[in-house]
DNA sequence: TCTAAACCGACAGGTTGTCGGTCGATGCGC
DNA sequence: GCGCATCGACCGACAACCTGTCGGTTTAGA
């Protein structure tokens, strides 16, 4: 049987079905033709809409990127809320453990495994690219109001960031005493990279933790 | 024709050829084929000494990270130099353009394309595994030298160690002004971080640069 | 001579991407 | 309202490749 749809909605649901297998088997667990069975379509016109297997991959971590940035703005735009909190919030958003993401948490289960590599490696640079530059701001606003004294507000957002991905990561340290100690590491040593006055990083970020978990 | 060797030196002869196509054409885009032809046996040979093509990269990866610990722990373990010096010469080690290795720069230029994610992945990871205990160690020594006043000294070195690979990494930041903001910031912040004297890694990290390039 | 380690290569099974051809909605002249 | 042309969406057989297996063979050495 044959179906015809908008181009556009076929894409969206080959990334569905996409979504939903990588989330359940990885990228390299899963092949072509599970998402032909999957989404009911013949191998000619995956090869229509996509020009590979990657290419899939690429236009899903965009899709989900293109949400969470969503989020990250939204967390970083609220002007009535204090700097030091939107800042926490917007790092949270970028952890699908805290921040209560649309997306299935399957997905970044997988991510860490070693087969998924190349999904994990997308998913970071695009984090780097989409969220660093929003974080960014925000510590220039907090320099700006004189509460950080951050010399290089970018270059210290992405070591931020980049260390973030491994504290909040259950997955990764093995003992849950380390992991618990990563994140008391990475509020200290936020407070200090920013120059905030000591403490004031602790106090909401213990407050959103409780709020999240 | 057949030759017959010992199963460890046979072993080197395809972590050698894997090394040299690997640099060459990465991991994905090298086949098992590949190496058999460069080696000079047949596929049962490859597979009677390596179980899959995975684990021939798991074999090559710990012999490279072998020789690069081994330079790391010799650097750190100079006890005549300045624990300053010694532990930015162990993160320069890590490197390849600035720690003067003995294997290809062309293993480290295909790391970062998107097809050798795993690799990628997996040298990180041994780094981190591998470097990160030396380091810290030198930063409790600074510790208790009273030079270096860190509360978290294994995870503020695991945060500099991220944050190295991409700092000083020229095939990454695009516009070379952003590179070079990227290790004045790595130094700015190593030194906060640590609880340095300002500038008391300044002078010694620009005397290795101009040695070491 | 016997044994076991090292080696061989045909082969099964699975994967990605291609390509010529088909179908169906849409617009157009009539 | 009705044939008809057009083109985007779709199909599935097929080529090319790739990994890992397995039964059998050779060689070194006890």
């Amino acid at each position: 049987m044959r179906i015809v749809k908008e181009a556009a909605e076929r894409k969206n649901e080959i990334l569905d079905a996409a979504e939903e297998l990588f989330a359940a088997r990885g990228y390299e667990g899963t092949s072509t033709g599970d998402i032909l069975d999957r989404v009911g379509i013949a191998r000619g016109t995956l090869y229509y809409h996509f020009r590979s297997k990657e290419e899939i991959l690429d236009a899903l971590i965009e899709r989900l990127n293109r949400t969470m940035i969503a989020r990250a703005e939204k967390a970083a735009g609220d002007r009535n809320i204090p700097v030091v909190e939107r800042i926490i919030r917007t790092i949270l958003c970028m952890n699908p453990e805290t921040g209560g993401f649309p997306i299935g948490h399957e997905v970044m289960e997988q991510v860490h495994k070693p087969q998924n590599a190349l999904m994990h490696q997308k998913m970071q640079q695009g984090l780097l690219d989409g969220v660093v530059p929003v974080i960014t701001r925000l510590v220039e606003e907090g320099n700006a109001q004189g509460i950080f004294h951050t010399g290089y507000p970018q270059e210290t957002t992405e070591m931020l960031v980049l260390y973030s991905g491994i504290a909040f990561d259950s997955r990764l340290g093995g003992e849950p005493e380390q992991e618990a100690r990563r994140v008391r590491a990475f509020i200290h040593n936020t407070e200090i990279l920013l120059g905030a006055e000591s403490g004031s990083l602790e106090a909401p970020m213990a407050l959103l933790f409780t709020q999240v978990k």
